[in-house]
DNA sequence: CTGTTAGCGCATTCAT
DNA sequence: ATGAATGCGCTAACAG
């Protein structure tokens, strides 16, 4: 085993209690002896037991953060930030992975608890009353991003609404006057959390409130290329393809290469998120941009103050920007 | 705070001991008082305290992985399989990232060994003698993946220097006799530790040994793509350039396609690692495979059968193989 | 079968 | 300025 507090304190000749005073730099100690110990210390390369520190002190200084997915660059780049932050202010981070499971998403938020996370940050898959109210009575400081929960819990993250809201508006500046909108399947609402796509679609259908010349199709369906293949083939009419994620946009663009539809000659295409990828692809794809490090380090920065015990705002929205590119 | 097993005897009327036997199941207790020492946990939402259980037995049941980049999809990958077969033996995983710091990377492993996992797989940028016998000293299980140290580490990987070798007889029996190699710089040799490069030059040397009719250039240098340009322009001839990293030979690509330099009519390209974003890519990249969720599995398998104490091989290589594309 | 006791390593209050 | 004692929550060995 390692070297303790207590062996240092034989080493030494004195109890335990002063070893703590000199380690820990409390006042009532002969600067003699301080010195003593912590050479001692020094020479041992003591390192307080971390589980039996945190017992009894009651933090890890530790943070928590569940995710669904870490392939997306999006995620992997915002956990990075997030972590950069949560370092920067002296705590460590754990990470975990749903892959949108909702048993497991539970399972790890009670290991995360049971490991004693002094707060954690969550993009959760579930939601409802009871799971809110289980999060609720760990009574660990939680702030969210991404799918947000009712409850009384911070949330950071971008205005999806008012991004695709703007991303619609700026075809219909371009000229387009047919739209078809590809999303993730909104059929699971009820059965999963899915407020990002909710908020990304109404903000499609606002907009298209306000561009009544736009008209407009909404394809969610698994097999998307089939329903576009479908829709382009009945179109009269250059068509704008507005997708709600980079991903999307690339197994299109694969496709309409494949067809030899030439973008934007034929169709226009626009993509969202500005993923890294985005700088191998021809011809450059439009998308909506935004910080995506501002946001992790934020969510580090609100979770923290959380858990210090000081306000933070109920919400808070990082800037977007459309990105015009040459797929328009 | 939270429900304790103290407070559990006390509803029950027994001592902390019984709730105990009762929890653990362990023998010596009459049924009757088990059954209800149960219950009472389960509608108080008993759970055991997880810092106080591990300091008194020792381990936590968690396993620490050191990355140094999870951008790279390969190693986003690589821990999914790695924590997917953790979990799948009761272990939980604590990820950290190294952003190719030697400091940050020690710091971290500091951190790890301070929260007392049980192993820890290891991707170092860190090397040499008071490195390893420092990561000794610890008596924590060690299995290392990616870049190699020179102790008694077990090692989980794919035969580096055996995948390019065989990239460079299949450029060699396709024809191609003007080879440009493009790497990692290995400079810092000394500095870092870049087992990964070295082997594959290794087999890039060893190879070209192999096939004296093919002339092979080397380009190491962050400016790769200015080098790869004066080469091609002096050259005669068709050439192949082979990338120890799929990233390069996309950025490669990248600049192919705006010098209208047709692929692979007048240059064959190839890469390493086959990462998903291929799919994406024109012309289909040719490129090194291997299956990197089978290293993440057996590399947590391997940390753990030696945590119980079970004899595992020095070195274990997962199978690579060559996929043709169209670029060659 | 169940109660008692001791101890994991550390922090902290109260004596001295 | 230092020592002694208590407790964090749990496990385990020993009594009875």
């Amino acid at each position: 085993m390692n070297v303790t507090s207590k062996q240092i304190a034989e080493l030494c000749g004195v109890t335990r209690g002063t070893v703590d005073r000199a380690l820990n730099n409390r006042p009532g100690i002969r600067p003699a002896t301080r010195a003593k110990i912590l050479k001692v210390a020094e020479e041992l390369g003591y390192r307080p037991h971390f589980l039996a520190q945190s017992l009894v002190k009651g933090h890890t200084k530790t943070l928590g953060i569940v995710l669904f997915d870490i392939q997306n660059q999006i995620f992997s780049q915002l956990f990075h930030a997030f972590e950069a932050e949560a370092r920067k202010q002296g705590y460590f981070v754990y990470l975990v992975l749903s892959n949108r499971s909702k048993e497991l998403e539970l399972e790890y938020i009670n290991s995360l608890l049971d490991r004693k996370v002094d707060g954690i940050a969550l993009l959760s898959i579930n939601e409802g009353k009871k799971f809110e109210s289980a999060l609720l009575k760990s009574r660990t400081p939680i702030v969210t991003f991404g799918n947000r929960i009712s409850g009384p819990f911070p949330y950071v993250w971008l205005n999806d609404k008012q991004a695709i809201s703007d991303a619609v508006d700026h075809l219909a500046g371009l000229g387009y006057r047919q739209l078809i909108y590809v999303s993730l399947p909104l059929r699971r609402r009820g059965e999963e959390n899915i407020y990002v796509p909710e908020q990304r679609y109404a903000g499609l259908l606002e907009a298209c409130g306000r561009n009544p010349d736009l008209g407009f199709k909404v394809v969610m369906s698994r097999e998307y290329i089939a329903e576009i293949s479908a829709l382009y083939e009945q179109s009269r009419g250059k068509i704008a393809i507005l997708c709600s994620s980079d991903i999307y946009a690339l197994e299109i663009l694969k496709w309409l290469k494949a067809q030899k539809i030439r973008v934007p000659d034929q169709v226009g295409l626009m993509g969202f998120d500005n993923i890294d990828i985005l700088n191998y692809v021809n011809p450059a794809l439009a998308t909506v941009d935004y910080n995506v490090n501002e946001i992790g380090a934020r969510l580090a920065d609100t979770l923290i103050a959380r858990i210090q015990g000081r306000d933070v705002p109920d919400e808070s929205f990082i800037r977007h920007a459309i990105v015009p590119g040459e797929s328009l």
